[in-house]
DNA sequence: TGAATTTGACCACT
DNA sequence: AGTGGTCAAATTCA
């Protein structure tokens, strides 16, 4: 735990300076970039103490399908006998997502998505060596939230779990990570209105998305096994960013220019790895994904405590991700 | 003792 | 009829 509450440190310290080298590139005039050397000494040190920690995280691994699932049942929760409404299943044309969350240890709910969940059953599964979990959201009859998720082992792989989310939280879990990055963001638009004490909240807010961070792994990598969908494994982003920008490199100042920094965890512009079609990503970004009635998403989790947060990126799907692009380059991200 | 989990039964869908 | 999803009583846990 204190282990990856130091990688997390370490990641961000890398982001802001990578941040910081990019703005010098921009704004200092050629004759003063000298400073870039030690910025890259810097980073090589991040980069360094990261590969020496780097080795207890969660592997993720979507594997985005268009499979339909059905839409969430509808709860009359007037109704003396729930029975007669609620049993509805297999009918929707909602999208399916799933997530495969390799754990780094041999538990059994190796992942933590952030949000609080109760398990109502669990079934075992035709041609599945392992039984099906279902969880609903613990606010589902406090706060009428209606996320459920299933938790299934992988036949293939016991210590992959495949992930999926239905429904969409409507609770008040705040989220770590939205909640205190928006709010980060947010402050930084409105410095005028700054003061000591509103940036203690949010450093101490800032340090509480970290921690939950760390609680969710590091290493978190997603692979997309199927690009042809990536579309639906990121429905949508909250920002136009042109598939040019993305290859040439500016991605990150696409990030900043369109204001999400403050939306995305930084892992999500985390170096890819030298595998094709793995990237780091946040679980929130994943976990705010919209659909209809059925929202199928995934993200690494644990069926215990820690909130996310509700981040809305509903118009994501104005991202084209272009089809050639070297997800593996670390090059891009920095 | 309240909250969370387990598990058998019920129900909808195919 | 088979299968998957949910309910809810019983049980376990903190």
């Amino acid at each position: 735990m204190e282990q990856e509450a130091l990688l997390n440190e370490l990641k961000e310290g890398r982001e802001v300076t990578n941040l910081l080298m990019k703005h010098l590139h921009l704004h200092l005039p050629s004759s003063h970039q000298t400073g870039l050397v030690l910025i890259e000494k810097i980073l090589g040190s991040y980069e360094n103490a990261l590969s020496i920690l780097n080795c207890n995280g969660l592997v993720v691994e979507t594997k985005p399908s268009l499979s339909t699932m059905e839409s969430l049942p509808s709860i009359d929760h007037s109704s003396p006998d729930k029975r007669d409404v609620f049993k509805k299943r297999k009918t929707s044309s909602g999208r399916t997502e799933q997530l495969r969350v390799r754990s780094g240890t041999p538990l059994d709910n190796p992942v933590d998505d952030g949000f609080c969940w109760r398990k109502y059953g669990q079934k075992a599964i035709l041609g599945s060596n392992f039984p099906r979990g279902y969880y609903r959201c613990t606010h589902r009859h406090s706060q009428g939230c209606l996320a459920i998720k299933q938790v299934q082992k992988s036949n293939d792989d016991p210590t992959i779990f495949e992930v999926k989310y239905k429904g969409r939280h409507t609770c008040n879990q705040t989220s770590h990570f939205a909640a205190t990055y928006v709010s980060v963001s947010t402050e930084s638009e409105n410095e005028g209105n700054y003061s000591p004490k509103r940036q203690h909240q949010l450093e101490v807010k800032q340090k509480q998305a970290q921690q939950a961070f760390s609680s969710f792994g590091s290493g978190i990598k997603v692979k997309t096994e199927d690009l042809d969908n990536r579309e639906d494994i990121f429905p949508s982003f909250p920002f136009p960013v042109e598939s040019e920008q993305v290859k040439n490199g500016s991605f990150v100042e696409a990030l900043m220019e369109n204001d999400i920094m403050g939306n995305l965890s930084p892992a999500f512009i985390s170096p890819a790895t030298s595998e094709s079609n793995y990237f780091s990503m946040s679980p929130c970004h994943m976990c705010s994904f919209e659909s209809d009635l059925t929202d199928i998403i995934s993200a690494p989790t644990s069926v215990t405590n820690s909130p996310i947060g509700d981040l809305d990126i509903s118009s994501l799907d104005k991202l084209e991700f272009d089809p050639s692009f070297p997800f593996d380059n670390p090059e891009f991200f920095y």
